[in-house]
DNA sequence: TTTCTTTGTGTAAACGTTTGCATAGTTGTG
DNA sequence: CACAACTATGCAAACGTTTACACAAAGAAA
């Protein structure tokens, strides 16, 4: 009698590749080799293979795969906030990106919680993620949750917020955050504006460090200063901002500008201009950061940096393209990649 | 003289289980037991075990168990568009849900592309999620995509933007538009709006169908009714927004009141009033829908629809990780889950 | 005809983990 | 002491693919 077997299909997802050589009576290898268009197969094999997969609604178990090749296909992006613009807009450019390379984009939060961010970034290892891209919590400290990756020379792309000393085989981009404090820093001069207030990140981040270090020399090169007093270095939320607020405008002298590290602080102090009536731009100049779309629905529209997400995208995903098909080796010490970034002039720092 | 092995460690990824079994001289279904706590393992053994993996920084191989155990651990989001604030929050909501119940979230956007929506969908499958969460593009028609999932009984979850007739053994939620179509137009009626336009998304999509006849039957209700040729149903896109408006505005009886299908388009006709010096609230209301922070920040913030996203995302998760911990079995027609909304009055319809 | 290539396919091992079954040793019961 | 029950561990198969190697058949070159 014939054979006898197929009977036991029970707990098993979907078809395999031996039930399409079963009901083909040719061998694994051979539905293997055609699926993925093997040279050495015959055209005729192709074609019967392809159309039997199709009929038995045949999908790659991408698990298998993985295992075999030691490739999985997959990047890993971790990221503190994707309800940032900055991040939405570089997420999606990147996605887009790699998707047209055939690679999955695997995103996860990290909440900027540096626990939580070793957890995401050992559980991307364990998913043997082709390569990481990763924009740093605010509180990491302890990089060693990157040795697995450095060791297996599986390429870790930081950005945006990135390690404060550069770590051995990893590559970095930034936005040009020095040229950026010290555009602003330049304009609001320009503008006649003597008393300078500054809220900023913490200087733990590179960002916020450079930003003021850009920012500093501006105000050097045109020969003004900041008071101790009107400088905040904290962590970017409204409360903080609201504070900080209502501590510049309890003193005797006001400032006639300010400078706010994101476009969220930039937002609130304007929030809180309008509800003391101190006039925009007239009386009080606000530059924001990152020129986040609602900066510019806001009426007056808030002066902004545009960092061009989807520039950085673009390099990070040429790079992450170059490396996985081993047209680049991975480089001991890379050099940081720095995208240039532009002032935008809005209402609130408009001239008159 | 001794074994000898080992020195072959060459292009493999990490530590195995195995090598950890070879370090200490037991097998490596051991390794295995201890490390993932079963009850038959000495204490001793699993200390052992536990401080020799940290050793050698072994991390599991979620694609190797994955494979054996056929579950992956990971949960399947496609989604329009991240950008999209409604998304936005869910997505983070869900995010945090799941990964508190050691789930991972693989996020995905489908660009509003029903053909790309096809690849991810079947690229979800071939990663084996064990669940699906996706909310339709606009342009979704033929759902043959699922099969895959549902002849394997691996729950597909539909949210926001569902399928128009329920799919068996899938779920659905969304929030009530109906609801809230309902009480925009009973709002605006209270204010004395006689003159009211309507711009919608297209009626292929149940959100906008269900706002529509919830609106309808909103402005029965108050005897009022929509002039055709003051009703949009298209793609809620700025451009589309802006010829509406110009339309509306080229004819001889303008409209006193605009219900718009989502906050951007509410904002777009703000700026235009604005341009126009058209007096919000005074001469025109606006109400948008989906509680998007720019419509709070606008000047006068936007009446809208608060959906609840965070809300909806706990439902999802509840449901999924029951599914999940067979603690319910897949139900052939389940009901859809209806998540209340609530109007947000702001200063776009306030009275005076 | 013999030997060499080329073409198309098959065999079997490997990727790293989990798990059913078996078993050796220990403790308890009568 | 014999037997049962329990504890801790090992053996080997399995998950679905890919791929190095082998090989048969057919055609080409000699």
């Amino acid at each position: 009698m014939a054979v006898g077997k197929k009977e036991q299909r029970s707990k098993k997802t979907g078809a395999s590749i031996v039930d399409i050589a079963e009901a083909l009576n040719i061998s694994a290898a051979t539905v293997s080799r055609a699926l993925n268009g093997h040279a050495r197969i015959s055209e005729e094999t192709k074609r019967k293979v392809k159309k039997k997969a199709q009929e038995m609604g045949y999908v790659v178990n991408r698990m298998a795969s993985s295992l075999r090749k030691n490739r999985s296909g997959i990047v890993g992006l971790i990221v503190p906030r994707i309800s940032m613009h900055f991040h939405t807009v570089f997420i999606t450019s990147l996605q887009r990106l790699l998707q047209e390379a055939g690679y999955r984009l695997m995103i996860a939060q990290s909440d900027d919680d540096g626990t939580l961010e070793r957890d995401l970034v050992e559980a991307m290892f364990s998913s043997r993620v082709d390569a990481l891209v990763i924009s740093l919590s605010l509180t990491s400290e302890d990089y060693s949750v990157f040795d697995n990756f450095i060791e297996n020379r599986i390429p870790v792309v930081f950005y945006d917020r990135v390690p404060l000393k550069p770590i051995p085989y990893t590559y970095t981009f930034v936005g040009d955050d020095f040229g950026g404090g010290y555009a602003v820093a330049r304009h609001l001069a320009g503008l006649g504006a003597k008393k300078i207030a500054y809220i900023s990140g913490p200087l733990s981040c590179n960002l916020y460090r450079d930003r003021t270090l850009g920012f500093l020399k501006g105000l050097q090169d045109e020969s003004l200063s900041l008071k101790d007093e009107w400088v905040f270095y904290q962590e970017l939320t409204v409360e903080n901002a609201r504070k900080s607020i209502e501590l510049l405008f309890a003193k005797r002298t006001k400032p006639d500008a300010i400078f706010a590290a994101n476009d969220n602080t930039a937002i609130t102090i304007l929030e809180f201009a309008r509800k003391e009536r101190i006039a925009v731009p007239h009386d009080l100049k606000i530059v924001g950061y990152s020129n986040d779309p609602k900066a510019a629905i806001i009426s007056p529209a808030i002066t902004t940096v545009d960092q061009y997400p989807e520039e950085m995208a673009n390099k990070v995903s040429q790079l992450i393209l170059k490396v996985l098909h081993k047209q680049e080796q991975l480089t001991e010490k890379p050099l940081p990649v720095v995208t240039p970034v532009q002032l935008l002039i809005k209402g609130s720092t408009d001239r008159a």
